[in-house]
DNA sequence: GCCAACGTTGGC
DNA sequence: GCCAACGTTGGC
C-alpha cells in the first residue's frame, strides 16, 4: 500500500465538508503529473494525508482513503463547471479522478511550518520551494511520523 | 495583495 | 522542438 498527500484549498473543499460527505470524487485535478499518480499509481486502500493550502495555517488536517479505481472526471464534460475542458471528449477523456473516503480529522493541525522544521518530514514534496503539485507520494517513514506526531 | 515558481500554450 | 508569453498556485 502507498501513501499520498492531497491538497485542497480550505475554502474550496475543507476537511469539515469532507467529514459530512463521508466520501467524495476527487475531481478537478488538471495537471498531468497529478493525474498520472491518480490514474496509474493510486490503489484502493491507499491512505492520503488531507492538506489544506491557502489556509491559516496551511497544513495536514486529516486522513482519507482511496475507495475506487480511477474513473473519468465528470466535471470535465460540464460546460457550466469551472473545470470544464473543451478539449476532452467522452470517448477519450483527458482527466481522471478517484473516490476518497473520509477516515478522520486529526485532533490538531500539522502546519507546513512544523513539516519544514521536522528532520524527518522536511524531505516531503510539500515542503519544497515552488511546489505546486496537488497530489504527491509520501514515504512510509514520513507517513508514520505524521501519524505519531498527530495522534 | 504580492510575487516566485512553474506548467501550458502557441508562434515560429 | 525552442522559448516567450501567459495563467495559475500557493506561501507569505
Amino acid at each position: 500500500m502507498s501513501y499520498w498527500l492531497i491538497k485542497s484549498e480550505g475554502d474550496c473543499y475543507s476537511i469539515d465538508k469532507f467529514c459530512k460527505d463521508k466520501k467524495t470524487l476527487w475531481t478537478g485535478i488538471r495537471n498531468f503529473q497529478a493525474r498520472n499518480y491518480m490514474m496509474k499509481d493510486m490503489k484502493i486502500g491507499d491512505l492520503c494525508l488531507f492538506y489544506h493550502s491557502n489556509d491559516k495555517p496551511s497544513g495536514v488536517y486529516g486522513l482519507a482513503k482511496v475507495t475506487s479505481q480511477s474513473v473519468p472526471d465528470p466535471t470535465q464534460f460540464l460546460e457550466k463547471d469551472e473545470h470544464f475542458d473543451r478539449k476532452s471528449k467522452k470517448e477519450k477523456p483527458l482527466w481522471f479522478c478517484v473516490e476518497m473516503s473520509f477516515v478522520k480529522k486529526y485532533p490538531s493541525v500539522l502546519s507546513l511550518e512544523d513539516i519544514k522544521k521536522d528532520t524527518v518530514l522536511k524531505v516531503m514534496q510539500v515542503a519544497k520551494r515552488g511546489n505546486r503539485l496537488s497530489v504527491t507520494p509520501v514515504s512510509t517513514s514520513c507517513f508514520k511520523r505524521v501519524e505519531k506526531i498527530l495522534n
